[in-house]
DNA sequence: CGCTCAATTGACCGGTCGGCCAATCGAGGC
DNA sequence: GCCTCGATTGGCCGACCGGTCAATTGAGCG
Protein backbone atom coordinates (compact mmCIF):
# COMPACT_ATOMS: atom_id res chain seq x y z
CA UNK A 1 0.00 0.00 0.00
CA UNK A 2 2.41 2.80 1.07
CA UNK A 3 -0.23 5.29 1.15
CA UNK A 4 1.49 8.27 2.96
CA UNK A 5 -1.80 10.49 3.01
CA UNK A 6 -2.59 9.85 6.89
CA UNK A 7 0.61 9.00 7.92
CA UNK A 8 1.16 10.28 11.41
CA UNK A 9 4.88 9.92 10.99
CA UNK A 10 7.03 10.73 8.38
CA UNK A 11 11.00 10.83 8.94
CA UNK A 12 11.88 12.04 5.54
CA UNK A 13 9.44 15.02 5.45
CA UNK A 14 10.11 15.61 8.83
CA UNK A 15 13.90 15.81 7.90
CA UNK A 16 13.06 17.91 4.51
CA UNK A 17 11.05 19.98 7.24
CA UNK A 18 13.57 21.08 9.64
CA UNK A 19 16.07 21.81 6.44
CA UNK A 20 13.89 23.81 4.50
CA UNK A 21 12.87 25.70 7.60
CA UNK A 22 16.41 26.14 8.38
CA UNK A 23 17.79 27.20 5.44
CA UNK A 24 15.19 29.96 5.32
CA UNK A 25 17.02 31.30 9.10
CA UNK A 26 20.20 30.46 7.88
CA UNK A 27 19.57 32.48 5.14
CA UNK A 28 18.14 35.40 6.73
CA UNK A 29 20.15 35.34 9.66
CA UNK A 30 23.52 33.83 9.92
CA UNK A 31 24.70 30.66 11.63
CA UNK A 32 24.96 32.34 15.27
CA UNK A 33 21.99 34.62 14.98
CA UNK A 34 19.51 31.54 14.51
CA UNK A 35 17.96 30.04 17.81
CA UNK A 36 16.86 26.58 17.96
CA UNK A 37 13.68 27.25 19.75
CA UNK A 38 12.63 29.77 16.97
CA UNK A 39 13.83 27.06 14.34
CA UNK A 40 11.55 24.53 16.19
CA UNK A 41 8.48 26.52 15.77
CA UNK A 42 9.31 27.90 12.08
CA UNK A 43 9.42 24.15 11.16
CA UNK A 44 6.89 22.76 13.07
CA UNK A 45 8.50 20.12 15.36
CA UNK A 46 10.12 19.93 18.41
CA UNK A 47 13.72 20.68 19.46
CA UNK A 48 14.68 17.53 20.78
CA UNK A 49 13.42 16.39 17.10
CA UNK A 50 16.04 18.80 15.37
CA UNK A 51 18.68 17.00 17.74
CA UNK A 52 17.38 13.73 16.68
CA UNK A 53 17.63 13.97 12.93
CA UNK A 54 20.94 16.08 12.43
CA UNK A 55 22.62 15.62 16.22
CA UNK A 56 23.88 19.76 16.48
CA UNK A 57 23.52 23.04 15.47
CA UNK A 58 26.69 22.76 13.79
CA UNK A 59 25.35 19.78 11.91
CA UNK A 60 22.28 20.85 10.67
CA UNK A 61 24.56 24.12 9.57
CA UNK A 62 26.77 21.72 7.80
CA UNK A 63 23.53 19.62 6.28
CA UNK A 64 21.98 22.93 5.16
CA UNK A 65 25.37 23.39 2.95
CA UNK A 66 25.59 20.97 1.68
CA UNK A 67 22.34 20.74 0.11
CA UNK A 68 22.52 23.99 -0.98
CA UNK A 69 25.79 24.14 -2.52
CA UNK A 70 24.86 20.79 -3.91
CA UNK A 71 22.21 21.52 -5.93
CA UNK A 72 23.55 24.89 -7.27
CA UNK A 73 26.61 22.72 -8.70
CA UNK A 74 24.43 20.44 -9.49
CA UNK A 75 22.59 22.93 -11.76
CA UNK A 76 25.90 24.95 -12.77
CA UNK A 77 27.36 21.39 -14.09
CA UNK A 78 24.03 20.76 -16.13
CA UNK A 79 24.26 24.01 -17.68
CA UNK A 80 27.49 24.31 -18.21
CA UNK A 81 27.84 21.00 -19.79
CA UNK A 82 24.76 22.03 -22.02
CA UNK A 83 26.46 24.46 -23.49
CA UNK A 84 27.69 24.08 -26.95
CA UNK A 85 30.72 24.61 -28.85
CA UNK A 86 32.61 27.63 -28.34
CA UNK A 87 31.64 30.55 -30.29
CA UNK A 88 31.37 34.03 -29.97
CA UNK A 89 28.06 34.42 -28.02
CA UNK A 90 28.74 31.32 -25.31
CA UNK A 91 30.62 33.78 -23.35
CA UNK A 92 28.19 36.38 -23.29
CA UNK A 93 25.39 33.78 -22.95
CA UNK A 94 26.90 32.02 -19.89
CA UNK A 95 27.25 35.53 -17.75
CA UNK A 96 23.57 36.47 -18.57
CA UNK A 97 22.31 32.80 -17.74
CA UNK A 98 24.69 33.28 -14.10
CA UNK A 99 23.62 37.08 -13.70
CA UNK A 100 19.78 35.81 -14.01
CA UNK A 101 20.36 32.34 -11.84
CA UNK A 102 21.28 34.47 -8.83
CA UNK A 103 19.24 36.79 -9.60
CA UNK A 104 16.47 34.18 -8.89
CA UNK A 105 18.06 32.63 -6.58
CA UNK A 106 18.89 35.25 -3.40
CA UNK A 107 18.97 32.59 -1.05
CA UNK A 108 22.06 30.76 -2.31
CA UNK A 109 24.18 34.30 -2.77
CA UNK A 110 23.46 34.95 0.68
CA UNK A 111 24.74 31.52 2.15
CA UNK A 112 27.79 31.66 -0.19
CA UNK A 113 28.27 35.16 1.44
CA UNK A 114 27.88 33.92 5.17
CA UNK A 115 29.92 30.77 4.25
CA UNK A 116 32.83 33.18 3.21
CA UNK A 117 32.70 35.50 6.67
CA UNK A 118 32.94 32.18 8.22
CA UNK A 119 36.31 31.41 6.51
CA UNK A 120 34.65 28.24 5.42
CA UNK A 121 36.18 26.97 2.20
CA UNK A 122 34.53 23.47 2.25
CA UNK A 123 33.27 23.37 -0.88
CA UNK A 124 35.92 23.50 -3.29
CA UNK A 125 36.44 20.39 -4.82
CA UNK A 126 32.99 20.99 -6.62
CA UNK A 127 33.75 24.19 -7.37
CA UNK A 128 37.08 23.49 -8.54
CA UNK A 129 35.55 21.30 -11.70
CA UNK A 130 33.20 24.03 -12.48
CA UNK A 131 35.86 26.28 -12.30
CA UNK A 132 38.27 24.87 -14.04
CA UNK A 133 35.65 23.38 -17.06
CA UNK A 134 35.08 27.51 -17.65
CA UNK A 135 38.74 28.31 -17.81
CA UNK A 136 39.37 25.58 -20.48
CA UNK A 137 36.47 27.17 -22.23
CA UNK A 138 38.20 30.23 -22.57
CA UNK A 139 41.87 28.73 -23.04
CA UNK A 140 40.01 27.04 -26.27
CA UNK A 141 38.16 30.48 -27.54
CA UNK A 142 41.53 31.88 -27.01
CA UNK A 143 43.57 29.52 -29.25
CA UNK A 144 40.63 29.77 -31.82
CA UNK A 145 41.40 33.72 -31.66
CA UNK A 146 37.77 34.34 -30.12
CA UNK A 147 39.37 36.15 -27.02
CA UNK A 148 42.53 38.19 -26.39
CA UNK A 149 45.67 35.70 -25.45
CA UNK A 150 47.54 37.95 -22.72
CA UNK A 151 45.07 37.01 -19.77
CA UNK A 152 44.79 34.47 -17.44
CA UNK A 153 41.39 31.97 -18.19
CA UNK A 154 40.65 31.20 -14.58
CA UNK A 155 40.69 35.56 -14.08
CA UNK A 156 38.04 35.92 -16.60
CA UNK A 157 36.18 33.25 -15.05
CA UNK A 158 36.46 34.86 -11.73
CA UNK A 159 36.00 38.06 -12.34
CA UNK A 160 32.41 37.78 -14.00
CA UNK A 161 31.29 35.09 -11.25
CA UNK A 162 32.55 38.01 -9.04
CA UNK A 163 30.63 40.70 -10.32
CA UNK A 164 27.56 39.07 -10.64
CA UNK A 165 27.66 37.21 -7.00
CA UNK A 166 28.94 41.18 -5.54
CA UNK A 167 25.82 42.99 -7.36
CA UNK A 168 23.09 40.84 -5.55
CA UNK A 169 25.11 40.41 -2.41
CA UNK A 170 25.69 43.75 -1.49
CA UNK A 171 22.83 45.01 -3.26
CA UNK A 172 20.89 46.82 -0.32
CA UNK A 173 24.64 49.09 -0.55
CA UNK A 174 24.38 50.34 -3.49
CA UNK A 175 21.17 50.15 -4.77
CA UNK A 176 20.77 53.84 -4.05
CA UNK A 177 23.92 55.02 -5.50
CA UNK A 178 22.95 58.43 -7.36
CA UNK A 179 22.37 57.21 -11.13
CA UNK A 180 22.66 53.62 -10.75
CA UNK A 181 20.31 51.22 -12.80
CA UNK A 182 18.00 48.53 -12.80
CA UNK A 183 19.62 45.06 -12.58
CA UNK A 184 19.45 44.56 -16.52
CA UNK A 185 20.57 48.06 -17.39
CA UNK A 186 23.51 46.87 -15.09
CA UNK A 187 24.04 43.70 -16.44
CA UNK A 188 24.40 45.34 -19.98
CA UNK A 189 27.02 47.97 -19.30
CA UNK A 190 28.54 45.14 -17.37
CA UNK A 191 28.22 43.07 -20.68
CA UNK A 192 29.17 46.11 -22.73
CA UNK A 193 32.40 46.62 -21.31
CA UNK A 194 33.28 42.50 -19.97
CA UNK A 195 33.39 41.77 -23.87
CA UNK A 196 35.28 44.52 -25.41
CA UNK A 197 37.73 43.87 -23.07
CA UNK A 198 38.32 40.19 -23.19
CA UNK A 199 38.02 40.83 -27.31
CA UNK A 200 41.24 40.04 -29.36
CA UNK A 201 43.09 43.13 -29.19
CA UNK A 202 43.30 44.72 -33.32
CA UNK B 1 50.10 69.76 34.36
CA UNK B 2 47.73 66.91 33.39
CA UNK B 3 50.39 64.39 33.12
CA UNK B 4 48.51 61.88 31.84
CA UNK B 5 51.28 59.01 32.88
CA UNK B 6 49.79 57.49 35.70
CA UNK B 7 46.65 58.34 35.14
CA UNK B 8 44.47 55.42 36.67
CA UNK B 9 40.95 57.07 34.98
CA UNK B 10 41.09 58.14 31.73
CA UNK B 11 37.56 57.51 29.84
CA UNK B 12 38.51 58.87 26.64
CA UNK B 13 41.20 55.68 26.09
CA UNK B 14 38.67 53.38 28.08
CA UNK B 15 36.10 53.82 25.15
CA UNK B 16 38.73 53.40 22.43
CA UNK B 17 40.23 50.22 24.35
CA UNK B 18 36.47 48.96 24.19
CA UNK B 19 36.10 50.38 20.95
CA UNK B 20 39.37 48.94 19.45
CA UNK B 21 38.67 45.56 20.52
CA UNK B 22 35.17 45.48 19.70
CA UNK B 23 36.01 46.42 15.77
CA UNK B 24 38.08 43.65 16.01
CA UNK B 25 36.17 40.70 17.54
CA UNK B 26 33.02 42.01 15.45
CA UNK B 27 35.23 42.05 12.38
CA UNK B 28 36.18 39.02 12.96
CA UNK B 29 32.52 36.91 14.36
CA UNK B 30 29.79 38.98 13.04
CA UNK B 31 27.40 40.96 15.44
CA UNK B 32 25.38 38.40 17.16
CA UNK B 33 28.23 35.54 17.55
CA UNK B 34 30.47 38.23 19.57
CA UNK B 35 29.84 37.86 23.53
CA UNK B 36 30.15 40.71 25.76
CA UNK B 37 31.82 38.67 28.46
CA UNK B 38 34.54 37.94 25.61
CA UNK B 39 34.46 41.52 24.70
CA UNK B 40 35.18 42.45 28.14
CA UNK B 41 38.25 40.33 28.62
CA UNK B 42 39.74 41.28 25.52
CA UNK B 43 39.45 45.18 26.33
CA UNK B 44 40.68 44.72 29.52
CA UNK B 45 37.38 46.15 31.11
CA UNK B 46 34.60 45.18 33.02
CA UNK B 47 31.21 43.93 30.99
CA UNK B 48 29.50 46.82 33.42
CA UNK B 49 32.04 49.73 31.96
CA UNK B 50 30.95 48.74 28.50
CA UNK B 51 27.51 49.00 29.11
CA UNK B 52 27.93 52.17 30.81
CA UNK B 53 30.24 54.12 28.09
CA UNK B 54 27.47 52.68 25.10
CA UNK B 55 24.05 51.98 26.63
CA UNK B 56 24.02 48.43 24.84
CA UNK B 57 25.87 45.93 22.28
CA UNK B 58 23.95 47.16 19.40
CA UNK B 59 24.83 51.04 20.34
CA UNK B 60 28.39 49.59 20.72
CA UNK B 61 27.89 47.72 16.90
CA UNK B 62 26.87 51.08 15.97
CA UNK B 63 29.59 52.86 17.22
CA UNK B 64 31.99 50.72 15.44
CA UNK B 65 30.70 50.89 12.55
CA UNK B 66 30.55 54.83 12.51
CA UNK B 67 33.95 55.09 13.69
CA UNK B 68 35.13 52.39 10.34
CA UNK B 69 32.90 54.09 8.12
CA UNK B 70 34.28 57.48 9.01
CA UNK B 71 37.76 56.48 8.30
CA UNK B 72 37.10 54.88 4.94
CA UNK B 73 35.26 57.78 3.65
CA UNK B 74 37.62 60.62 4.86
CA UNK B 75 40.69 58.36 3.46
CA UNK B 76 38.52 57.87 0.02
CA UNK B 77 37.44 61.34 0.04
CA UNK B 78 40.62 62.65 0.32
CA UNK B 79 41.84 60.26 -1.86
CA UNK B 80 39.37 61.37 -4.86
CA UNK B 81 40.30 65.42 -4.26
CA UNK B 82 43.67 64.65 -4.56
CA UNK B 83 43.55 63.16 -7.91
CA UNK B 84 44.11 65.71 -10.64
CA UNK B 85 42.46 66.56 -14.22
CA UNK B 86 41.09 63.59 -15.99
CA UNK B 87 43.56 61.61 -18.06
CA UNK B 88 43.93 58.08 -19.10
CA UNK B 89 45.61 56.98 -16.60
CA UNK B 90 43.74 58.11 -13.58
CA UNK B 91 41.27 55.63 -13.93
CA UNK B 92 43.49 53.33 -14.04
CA UNK B 93 45.08 54.54 -10.93
CA UNK B 94 42.35 54.83 -9.35
CA UNK B 95 41.33 51.28 -9.60
CA UNK B 96 44.92 50.53 -8.41
CA UNK B 97 44.72 52.58 -5.56
CA UNK B 98 41.64 51.18 -4.22
CA UNK B 99 42.30 47.54 -4.55
CA UNK B 100 45.40 48.08 -2.82
CA UNK B 101 43.65 49.94 -0.47
CA UNK B 102 41.79 46.91 0.28
CA UNK B 103 44.93 44.90 0.56
CA UNK B 104 45.80 46.77 3.03
CA UNK B 105 42.53 47.10 5.05
CA UNK B 106 40.74 43.73 5.43
CA UNK B 107 39.12 44.66 8.75
CA UNK B 108 36.80 47.49 6.61
CA UNK B 109 36.42 44.72 3.95
CA UNK B 110 34.58 42.34 6.63
CA UNK B 111 32.81 45.05 8.08
CA UNK B 112 31.00 45.89 4.86
CA UNK B 113 30.25 42.27 4.18
CA UNK B 114 28.69 42.53 7.53
CA UNK B 115 26.71 45.14 7.20
CA UNK B 116 25.52 44.20 3.67
CA UNK B 117 24.07 40.70 4.93
CA UNK B 118 22.23 42.42 8.03
CA UNK B 119 20.68 44.42 4.65
CA UNK B 120 22.02 47.80 6.79
CA UNK B 121 22.40 50.64 4.00
CA UNK B 122 22.56 52.91 6.89
CA UNK B 123 26.33 54.44 5.12
CA UNK B 124 24.28 55.53 2.50
CA UNK B 125 25.10 59.66 2.64
CA UNK B 126 28.32 59.79 2.70
CA UNK B 127 28.67 56.79 0.24
CA UNK B 128 26.84 59.04 -2.64
CA UNK B 129 29.28 61.72 -2.17
CA UNK B 130 31.92 59.32 -3.20
CA UNK B 131 30.45 57.46 -5.98
CA UNK B 132 28.65 60.80 -7.25
CA UNK B 133 31.89 62.71 -7.27
CA UNK B 134 33.26 59.66 -9.12
CA UNK B 135 30.54 59.30 -11.64
CA UNK B 136 31.12 62.88 -12.65
CA UNK B 137 34.43 62.21 -13.17
CA UNK B 138 33.54 59.59 -15.65
CA UNK B 139 31.21 61.98 -17.29
CA UNK B 140 33.85 64.15 -17.91
CA UNK B 141 35.88 62.20 -19.30
CA UNK B 142 33.40 60.25 -21.36
CA UNK B 143 33.15 63.61 -23.20
CA UNK B 144 36.91 64.50 -23.40
CA UNK B 145 36.24 60.90 -25.53
CA UNK B 146 38.90 59.81 -23.07
CA UNK B 147 35.74 56.53 -22.53
CA UNK B 148 32.92 54.82 -24.40
CA UNK B 149 30.05 57.32 -24.11
CA UNK B 150 27.75 54.56 -24.76
CA UNK B 151 28.00 53.11 -20.45
CA UNK B 152 26.09 54.59 -17.15
CA UNK B 153 29.39 56.36 -15.31
CA UNK B 154 27.94 55.09 -12.25
CA UNK B 155 28.36 51.49 -13.55
CA UNK B 156 31.70 52.27 -14.21
CA UNK B 157 32.53 53.23 -10.84
CA UNK B 158 30.56 50.14 -9.28
CA UNK B 159 32.14 48.00 -11.48
CA UNK B 160 35.61 48.19 -10.56
CA UNK B 161 34.36 48.51 -6.65
CA UNK B 162 32.76 45.67 -6.30
CA UNK B 163 35.10 43.64 -8.23
CA UNK B 164 37.91 44.39 -5.66
CA UNK B 165 35.38 44.42 -2.69
CA UNK B 166 34.27 40.60 -4.06
CA UNK B 167 37.99 39.62 -4.51
CA UNK B 168 38.84 40.06 -1.19
CA UNK B 169 35.66 39.48 0.46
CA UNK B 170 35.63 35.91 -0.68
CA UNK B 171 39.39 35.19 -1.13
CA UNK B 172 38.74 32.22 1.35
CA UNK B 173 36.14 30.73 -1.53
CA UNK B 174 38.24 31.17 -4.82
CA UNK B 175 42.11 31.42 -3.68
CA UNK B 176 42.41 27.95 -4.38
CA UNK B 177 40.56 27.61 -7.88
CA UNK B 178 43.06 26.35 -10.32
CA UNK B 179 44.99 28.73 -12.06
CA UNK B 180 44.49 31.53 -10.05
CA UNK B 181 47.16 33.60 -9.17
CA UNK B 182 48.61 36.28 -6.93
CA UNK B 183 46.38 39.63 -6.19
CA UNK B 184 48.50 41.59 -8.70
CA UNK B 185 48.16 39.15 -11.27
CA UNK B 186 44.58 39.52 -11.20
CA UNK B 187 44.61 42.89 -10.63
CA UNK B 188 46.55 43.19 -13.47
CA UNK B 189 44.30 41.23 -15.83
CA UNK B 190 41.68 42.97 -14.29
CA UNK B 191 42.96 46.17 -15.66
CA UNK B 192 43.27 44.67 -18.93
CA UNK B 193 39.92 43.62 -19.18
CA UNK B 194 38.59 46.88 -17.61
CA UNK B 195 40.64 49.37 -19.66
CA UNK B 196 40.13 48.07 -22.73
CA UNK B 197 36.19 47.33 -22.05
CA UNK B 198 35.65 51.18 -20.95
CA UNK B 199 37.98 52.61 -24.19
CA UNK B 200 36.15 54.68 -26.89
CA UNK B 201 35.19 52.07 -29.24
CA UNK B 202 36.59 52.51 -33.06
C1' DC C 1 -1.43 -10.02 17.67
C1' DG C 2 2.67 -8.62 19.87
C1' DC C 3 7.49 -7.41 19.32
C1' DT C 4 10.83 -4.09 18.00
C1' DC C 5 12.86 0.01 17.12
C1' DA C 6 12.87 4.49 15.22
C1' DA C 7 10.17 8.76 15.54
C1' DT C 8 8.50 11.97 18.61
C1' DT C 9 7.45 14.28 22.94
C1' DG C 10 7.92 17.28 27.03
C1' DA C 11 10.34 17.99 31.06
C1' DC C 12 14.54 19.32 32.43
C1' DC C 13 19.67 20.71 32.81
C1' DG C 14 23.92 23.52 33.48
C1' DG C 15 25.84 27.38 31.50
C1' DT C 16 25.97 31.81 30.09
C1' DC C 17 23.90 35.50 27.76
C1' DG C 18 22.91 40.75 27.87
C1' DG C 19 21.85 43.87 31.17
C1' DC C 20 21.19 46.17 35.89
C1' DC C 21 22.39 48.08 40.38
C1' DA C 22 24.39 49.53 44.64
C1' DA C 23 28.85 50.57 46.29
C1' DT C 24 33.47 52.33 45.70
C1' DC C 25 36.89 55.10 43.76
C1' DG C 26 39.28 59.25 41.99
C1' DA C 27 39.98 63.63 39.59
C1' DG C 28 38.66 68.47 39.46
C1' DG C 29 36.12 72.57 41.20
C1' DC C 30 35.13 75.44 45.04
C1' DG D 1 40.13 69.81 52.37
C1' DC D 2 35.97 68.44 51.25
C1' DC D 3 32.32 67.55 47.88
C1' DT D 4 30.53 66.28 43.76
C1' DC D 5 29.92 63.58 39.90
C1' DG D 6 31.37 60.57 36.48
C1' DA D 7 34.32 56.35 36.00
C1' DT D 8 34.72 51.87 37.56
C1' DT D 9 33.79 47.62 40.07
C1' DG D 10 31.76 43.10 41.44
C1' DG D 11 27.80 40.84 42.28
C1' DC D 12 23.63 39.62 40.69
C1' DC D 13 19.42 38.77 37.78
C1' DG D 14 15.91 36.62 34.77
C1' DA D 15 15.85 34.73 30.35
C1' DC D 16 17.02 31.62 27.35
C1' DC D 17 20.58 29.14 25.01
C1' DG D 18 21.98 24.38 23.03
C1' DG D 19 21.61 19.95 24.51
C1' DT D 20 20.06 15.50 27.23
C1' DC D 21 16.99 12.03 28.83
C1' DA D 22 13.39 8.88 29.96
C1' DA D 23 8.97 7.90 28.47
C1' DT D 24 5.44 7.41 24.85
C1' DT D 25 3.79 6.57 20.31
C1' DG D 26 3.25 4.34 15.92
C1' DA D 27 4.72 1.78 11.72
C1' DG D 28 6.47 -2.48 9.91
C1' DC D 29 7.16 -7.23 10.33
C1' DG D 30 6.82 -12.15 11.40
Amino acid sequence: MMSQKTQTRDPELTRTRILDAAESLFVEQGFSAVKLSALARSADVTKSLIHHHFGSKEQLWEAVKNRAFERYYTGQMAMLEGAGEPDAMLLRNSVEAYFHFLRDNPGVVRLFAWTHLEGDSHCGELDNQLVGAGAEWVRQAQMRGLLRKDINPTHVIALFVMTCTQWFEAKCHHQHWPGMGSDEAFLDDFLTIFMAGVAPQN
